[in-house]
DNA sequence: CAGCTGACAGATATTGAAATCTGTCAGCTG
DNA sequence: CAGCTGACAGATTTCAATATCTGTCAGCTG
C-alpha cells in the first residue's frame, strides 16, 4: 500500500497494525494485511513480533497506556484529595464513554483485543488502582479520609465504580439515567471514605 | 420423545423448553425440538406462544423470578437493617456464583437468553433495587442509615456491587481474591450508608 | 368446533471444498 | 552478513449449495 524506503521498526509495524485493525476490524485484520500496508512481506513482520498474538497485545498495551497517562496527571495533582478523587473518577468515566460512543466500531475492536490480551489488562487495572491508592493515602494523611489499608480501599473504590469504566457495561453508558447513577455511586463511595 | 395424553399447557411447554435449552444450548434449541420433546407438532407450540422470542422470554422470566423470591425473604426480614443488607448482598453474590460455577453451560445459556429478553431483565433489576430500598428505608427509620432518597441510594448500592452480581463479570467470580474484593466493597458501601 | 397437524415460503444454519492465513526457514540481496 | 523474501505445511476462514427452522394457515380429527 505505502512502500517506503524507511527502515522497518516495531513502531512502524504497530502503527500500521492499528490502522489495519481500524479498517478491517479484529476478525479480518491479518498479519498479511499489515505487511501489505507496509509494502513488505509478512515474514518481515514476524522478525519483529514472534506471533500475531504478541503483535496484538503490543497494540493493546499502547492503547491502554494512553488512558493511564491522562489519569496519572490527575492522581499526581496537589489539590484536595476528595476533589481529586471525584475528578479522577469522572475523567475515567468520561474517557471511556467518549471512546465507546464516539467510535463504537473501534471500541468494539479494542474490546476484542483486550479479551485476548493475557497480562496487559490486569497490569493496566493494577496501575489504575495504584493511582487511586495515591489519592486515598493523600486523603488519609490530611485527615479527610479513613482507611485501614489504602491499597485494599483503592481496589474497592475501583470495583464499586466498575459499572462506569468496565467495557462490559459499555451499552449502558448510552442510557439517559447513567450520569445520575454515576453521581449516586460516587456520592456513596466518597461518604464511605470520609473520616468518621 | 414423550407423547403424553395430558393437555398441552403453557406450563408444560415452558418446562420442555427449559429442558431443551439445557440439552442443546441457546444456539441449537429450536421450537421444533421443543415440540418433538412434547410429542406434538411445532404448530401447537405456536398456539401458546406467538413467537420463539416470546417463548424464550417467558423462560427467562421464570428463571429470574426464582432468584427474586429467595431474596425477597431476606429483604422482608425484621432484623437489624445493616445485617439484613449484608446478608442480602452476600446471598445475591453466593447465588450468582453458585449458578455460574456449578453449571457453566446452563449459566451461559441463560446469559444469552437474558441478552435477548427485552423488558424482563430491566424489570428484574427494578425489583431487586426495590428490595434494597425496603432495607435502606428500614435503616433510615431506625436511625442507623442516612439517605436523602432511599430509591436512588438503593440503585447506587446495587450498581456499586455490580461486579458481584452482573453476569458480565462471571469469569472474575472464579478468581481467588474475589471474596476479599466483595467484602471490601460491602465495607465501603455500608460505611457510606451509615448515619454521620 | 376447539385444538392439532403438516405443507409451505422465506429466513437462517450447516457443511465441505476451495481459498487464505499463520508461522517457519532456506536462500537471495544490497 | 543483517535484513528481507517467498514457498511451504498445517490450521483457519470463506462461500455457496443444501438442509433446517420459523411462523402461517387451510383443513383434519375427536
Amino acid at each position: 500500500m505505502a512502500p517506503t524506503t524507511e527502515t522497518l521498526t516495531a513502531e512502524r509495524i504497530l502503527e500500521a497494525t492499528e490502522e489495519v485493525l481500524r479498517r478491517y476490524g479484529p476478525a479480518k485484520a491479518t498479519v498479511v494485511d499489515v505487511a501489505r500496508s507496509l509494502g513488505v512481506s509478512h515474514g518481515s513482520v514476524y522478525r519483529h513480533f514472534r506471533t500475531k498474538a504478541v503483535l496484538r497485545e503490543a497494540v493493546t498495551r499502547r492503547w491502554l497506556d494512553r488512558t493511564t497517562e491522562v489519569l496519572a496527571g490527575i492522581a499526581a495533582g496537589d489539590g484536595d484529595p476528595e476533589t481529586r478523587l471525584r475528578d479522577w473518577l469522572a475523567a475515567l468515566f468520561a474517557a471511556k464513554r467518549r471512546k465507546a460512543g464516539g467510535d463504537p466500531e473501534l471500541f468494539a475492536t479494542y474490546r476484542v483485543l483486550a479479551g485476548e490480551a493475557g497480562e496487559a489488562v490486569g497490569e493496566h487495572i493494577g496501575e489504575l488502582i495504584g493511582q487511586l491508592a495515591v489519592i486515598i493515602r493523600a486523603g488519609v494523611d490530611t485527615g479527610v479520609f479513613t482507611s485501614a489499608d489504602p491499597a485494599t480501599t483503592a481496589a474497592a473504590v475501583f470495583h464499586a465504580t466498575d459499572r462506569f469504566h468496565d467495557p462490559c457495561h459499555a451499552r449502558e453508558w448510552e442510557l439517559p439515567e447513567i450520569q445520575g447513577e454515576f453521581e449516586a455511586v460516587v456520592h456513596l463511595v466518597v461518604r464511605g471514605l470520609r473520616a468518621a
